[in-house]
DNA sequence: CGCAACATTGAGGGCCCTCAAGAGGTGTGG
DNA sequence: CCACACCTCTTGAGGGCCCTCAATGTTGCG
């Protein structure tokens, strides 16, 4: 069979969304992401906050704030219009960071996949959550109550000093995000996102490939621009000959040429 | 004798830190900055931070730590290319954070007046700062090393909780930005700008003023447009009846209609 | 096959940038 | 004192980037 398209990955997501049964090729990539093994939970909290092991007073003192719930697909995770007093995370699946618009429609800005964080800032300030949330597939959501964690955080330093790092890399990243948004055009941004994500082949260097794991939409909502225009600026990077496209498996050829353009 | 023009920022606001004097409206409004005293050293904690005073040994503990040097107009004050060792906060003055492109100027992205953190996030990390940072007049700068304050958070679980919080309140704050420059166009974020900038008059609500405390090329810098589009966006907004502009002073005629006019 | 969803392609237009010129203001040097 | 240099802000003309709208092609499903 071999269809031109590989894993057409988008397509399942709003049918899932929609409670329609999947089938195909599709619905086995999605299900193989679901049949990942859900992590166990010193994988979760090392991918959470962050490089060394926890000591297990530290792991145990988490888990016993912990409350972990299953979100069905299409359900939403997190709202702005909800007060945030846990920190909320995700430990396996798939879930939408956006912003439910007045008509009811979502506008994705951001996909997340388990194990992440979804809310980690907004307990801490005592707002409600700064974006909406939605699941894409079924998702396992952990939170952890704010007051009851600041209190562990007394009596457990380390985690605090984890806390503080998750925190500050997310800064670094937004801030990094922000600049780019500020100062970089759209075929700048989109060579910046391929480069990021290149996953090198086992050749000398200067060849890639990068797969898409969402809808070409959702990867155009990330960058702020529209499918149109992504769809116009794969097909001028292909003319240049610095990627190849064919469905959802993106070629790099060159990844020097393709850095070079996510300078301007 | 050094140029006017060795400092390649600011000129008012460098002009003003040199002790020139401004004539009219404009130096009136940018006058009133420099007024501001250096604030004290609770002052200072407490602005950086956040709510409720801290305890004498929190604010010992601080104290022990903090270095504080002075920085000359126009100096740089945070670099790309430095590690980032310390936390870097600023008790008086005014700075402004960007990039220093590849020809030596400096692309302003933002302007910070102490008493403000600078750079809360890039120690914590072990990276380099992610910005880059240049003086516009006589800076006070406080620094925290990193290793030493880790060690005393663990003594002072109220000093990490702050920082936390601190940390937390600027993801919001750049998340929200985010957002704004991902969906919002440019009368929009100039509205938005102006309105969450408004100081009430007297009056009974729906009028105010905006102060401007910056060249107003800086203020398109932080919206992320030209210099011209932000004039002709204000004699639009003028021309709507929205505002009123003369000089560095700008009068809200209508907080409602601005507030509008961010909505989009 | 008809239907639904996504991606692609083209035509047209709006927003905002770039470039250029001019006014107003302020120090500097003759 | 006055011409001059230099900076900032403003205003206009022109153009490029990217969005909007519409049509078409592909794939998967009933």
């Amino acid at each position: 069979m071999e269809p031109r398209y590989a894993a057409p990955l988008g397509t399942p997501v709003l049918r899932e969304a929609a409670g329609i049964r999947l089938a195909g090729e599709a619905g086995a990539a999605l299900r193989a992401t679901q049949a990942k093994a859900m992590a166990s939970d010193a994988e979760l909290w090392r991918a959470l906050l962050g490089g060394a092991p926890l000591s297990d007073a530290e792991a145990g003192a988490l888990e016993a704030l912990a409350r972990t719930h299953t979100v069905p697909t299409g359900q939403g995770v997190l709202s702005r219009s909800a007060a945030a007093d846990t920190l909320v995370a995700l430990r396996s699946g798939e879930v939408a960071l956006g912003f439910r618009t007045a008509d009811g429609t979502f506008r994705t800005e951001r996909i997340v996949r388990g194990p992440a964080w979804l809310d980690l800032s907004s307990a801490w300030t005592g707002d409600t959550h700064v974006m909406d949330a939605q699941a894409l597939g079924p998702a396992q959501v952990v939170e952890l109550p704010r007051a009851a964690l600041a209190a562990r955080l007394a009596v457990h330093p380390g985690l605090a000093q984890r806390v503080i790092e998750g925190l500050a890399r997310e800064v670094q990243a937004l801030a990094v995000n922000t600049h780019e948004l500020m100062h970089k055009d759209a075929p700048a941004r989109l060579a910046q996102w391929l480069h990021q994500r290149c996953e090198p082949v086992d050749d000398t260097g200067n060849q890639a490939v990068v797969r898409l794991h969402e809808r070409k939409r959702d990867v155009a909502s990330q960058l702020a621009i529209t499918p149109e225009t992504l769809s116009r600026l794969m097909r001028s990077f292909t003319r240049q000959g610095v990627i190849e496209v064919s469905g959802y498996l993106v070629r790099v050829l060159d990844t020097v040429a393709l850095e070079r353009l996510a300078q301007a």
